[in-house]
DNA sequence: TGTACATCAGTGAACGCGCGTTCACTGATGTAC
DNA sequence: TGTACATCAGTGAACGCGCGTTCACTGATGTAC
């Protein structure tokens, strides 16, 4: 093991913990007791860690939505078309909720009590994520596939559907997240037309 | 005076002094003790009205919500044309959030504490708004003026993009809301497009 | 109109629980020579 | 390679604060006759 193993295997495992936490007791669940009794974690170990309680959300929110970044940059990356791209985007996003919806839940939950924009280095890293596929999309808008906006508005535009989309579907609602795939790449690309 | 107005009027204190506690301290600093110190009722009086603590969020909540509702639906139902109504509906939608700021913000946060769709009244209150609007995009549908598609979809399309535009305006993102009401009204439109 | 009564609205002291956090400490691992 | 030391990782008892909630009560308002 690498000078920092042991520590990251325990960080790790105290965020496994804390998620799973969430997810049977919500926001107000998420307590220190509550993730130390599932991990066998001691009090301590979790500050020495992670600060305090707001560290081990922010750490946990940080792990889920690079890792919902990552799987949309890699699939929508690989792409060619302004229309495969798109479609690519939507794709991944709903496959990754459906594959975590716990950490799915906790990226729609955890703003209202933790702010992730107070922190500049996740603020960076999330940005690194972002860039590259507002600059296709710009690309495609300079070759005329796609309809020239100001950036920020590619992403609204798309995501905003889907996520719209998965925030009603991880609360319950009757929807068919296969259909909804089909639909909503139709509906981002015909939204996008120059 | 009405029988109920004395009661009507201390919920009302009540829920504008919470709106403002929520607006100072977000979620977390929504407590009893602070919405009590803000407008001057008793702890005893607020347990009388509110039950208890998410009674008192439950109940801004939605009244909250169907002021929103009730301002799009007014606004869209005055339209004709398939365009004016999704306009209509991004228009009025970001006029009441740029109005009720911290009204908007509660509506977003609230829901990672309190769910809610647990609450059939307001559920079936949140439905008789939305309905007519599911009504209108339908016969539209019918008309060819906008593509045919499962209901839900409408909905998705258009208020996904403008509910997450307004998230980020209120997250504190620079995004000119002026350019965004241009600018979704024709995304949302092209969306749609047959 | 006046009176007796029932219900609604409001009060505030008191309680106990559980929360986040601290801290003095031990054990494990890495580093210098 | 062995030893001494420094730093990192982990422990768990203890603390105090502030939270939501209860409850016995008073005052205000509405109703019946």
């Amino acid at each position: 093991m690498a000078t920092t193993s042991r520590a990251e295997h325990t960080r790790a495992r105290v965020l496994d913990a804390a998620l799973r936490t969430f997810a049977e007791g919500g926001l107000a669940g998420l307590t220190i007791q509550a993730i130390r009794d599932r991990c066998g974690v001691s009090v301590g170990s979790l500050y020495h860690h992670f600060g305090n309680r707001d560290g081990i959300a922010l750490a946990l929110y940080e792990r889920s939505l690079l890792a919902l970044l990552d799987r949309i940059q890699a699939d929508a990356l690989r792409t060619r078309s302004a229309k495969g791209l798109i479609r690519a985007m939507i794709v991944a996003y709903l496959d990754w909720v459906e594959a975590n919806v716990d950490a799915a839940r906790f990226l729609f939950a955890a703003p209202a009590e933790l702010d992730p924009l107070a922190s500049p280095a996740l603020v960076q890293r999330k940005r690194a994520r972002v860039l590259p596929l507002a600059q296709r999309a710009l690309e495609h808008a300079a070759a005329g596939e796609v309809a020239s906006l100001p950036p920020a508005y590619y992403e609204l535009v798309v995501i905003g559907q889907v996520a719209e989309t998965a925030r009603r579907w991880l609360g319950g609602e009757p929807i068919d997240l296969g259909e909804a795939r089909t639909i909503l790449a139709r509906t981002a690309w015909r939204a996008l037309q120059p």
